[in-house]
DNA sequence: CTTTATTGGTTTCGATCGTAACCGTCAGTT
DNA sequence: AACTGACGGTTACGATCGAAACCAATAAAG
C-alpha cells in the first residue's frame, strides 16, 4: 500500500471533501443512532418521522417528506411502522379526504420526548467533543451548503 | 403544519446537527454521483474502490475497506464489477495466498485518470459555490470531526 | 506433527431502499 | 354529467445493504 508520488493523475480520497463529508455524517448519525435503536428498536425513518410529528403537532406525510427530506416511501412505511406501536393516529382531512394529519398519541409524546432529550444531550456531548470552535465551523459550513446549494423551496 | 412553541420539549430537526451533516453530505454525494453515474454507469462503492487503488496502485481489499471506510462485502462485490469489466486485475500474493493484490488495467487507468480530473473540477466548483470562507470553515469543522471522533488507528 | 484460532475474502439471507406502477380523490374542462 | 390530469398516499419489485455463516490458508499452541 505504498502511495504514489510525483503524478498530477492521482486524487487523495481522504482529503476529497465530498468524501470526508459523507464519512464524517455517517459516523455521527451511527453514532446518535444507537441511543434510538438500543432504546426502542426503531429505524432511522422512523426517528426522523416521530421527530417531525412531535415537532409540528400535527401534519401530514408530504409535509414530513419535505421536512425531513425523506422519499415518501419511506414516510409510508415508518408512518405505519409507528402507527403499529400507537405511538401516532391518522385523522384523515374532512374537506380532503387523500389527506391524512397524524398527530402522536400520549404515549407516542412521551417517547418523543424522551428521544428529544437524548438527542439534545448528544448533541451537546458531540459540541464539547468538537470544541467549541471546531463546532462552530462545522455549523457555519453546514450552514454555507444549506444557503447555497439546496434547491429554492418552490413557491 | 403550525409549529408548537412555548415548549422546552421539542427538538427542531432542521437545526440538530447530526440531521443537518447528512443531509448536506448526502446533497453533495448525490451531486457528485451524478458525474460518475452517467458517465460510466459505476455505483459508489465501485468508485470508491476504483479510486482507492486508483490512488495508491497496488494494495488489497482488506486495505481498500480500512481506507474508505467500506464494509469487506461492499468492496469484494465492488472488486468483481469492476474486474467484469476489466479495470482491474488480481496478483494473488506468493507469501500468503489469501491476499490479492488488486492494480488497474490499462483501460482501468484511463477511467481512473478522467474520474480524477471530474472529481477536482467539481470539488473546486464546489468549493466556489460555498464561497472560500465557507469552504474553509466546512474543512475545518471535518478535521475536527475527523480528529475527535474517530478510532484511534490501533497500534 | 495435530489441533485450534485467526485472517482475507466470498456467499447467503433477511432487511431496507427507491423507481415505477397503482389506487382513490379532487379539480378543471367540456 | 363525463373526461382528463394532478395529487396524497400505498404497494410491487428489483437492487443494494450488512450481519453472520462460510471457505481456504496461515499462525499459534500443544
Amino acid at each position: 500500500m505504498q502511495e504514489r508520488t510525483g503524478s498530477t493523475t492521482i486524487l487523495h480520497l481522504e482529503a476529497f471533501l465530498p468524501y470526508r463529508l459523507l464519512r464524517a455524517a455517517e459516523e455521527v448519525s451511527r453514532r446518535f443512532a444507537r441511543h434510538y435503536k438500543n432504546r426502542h428498536g426503531m429505524t432511522r425513518p422512523e426517528w426522523r418521522t416521530l421527530a417531525t410529528i412531535g415537532q409540528f403537532g400535527s401534519i401530514t406525510a408530504k409535509q414530513i417528506g419535505e421536512h425531513s427530506s425523506m422519499h415518501k416511501t419511506k414516510v409510508s412505511r415508518a408512518v405505519r411502522a409507528l402507527e403499529k406501536r400507537r405511538w401516532l393516529k391518522r385523522r384523515t382531512d374532512d374537506l380532503d379526504r387523500r389527506i391524512e394529519h397524524l398527530e402522536l398519541t400520549p404515549p407516542g409524546k412521551t417517547i418523543y420526548r424522551e428521544l428529544a432529550y437524548i438527542a439534545r444531550v448528544f448533541e451537546q456531548d458531540l459540541v464539547e467533543q468538537l470544541g467549541k470552535s471546531g463546532a462552530h465551523r462545522l455549523d457555519e459550513g453546514l450552514t454555507a451548503i444549506e444557503n447555497n446549494l439546496y434547491p429554492e423551496p418552490r413557491r
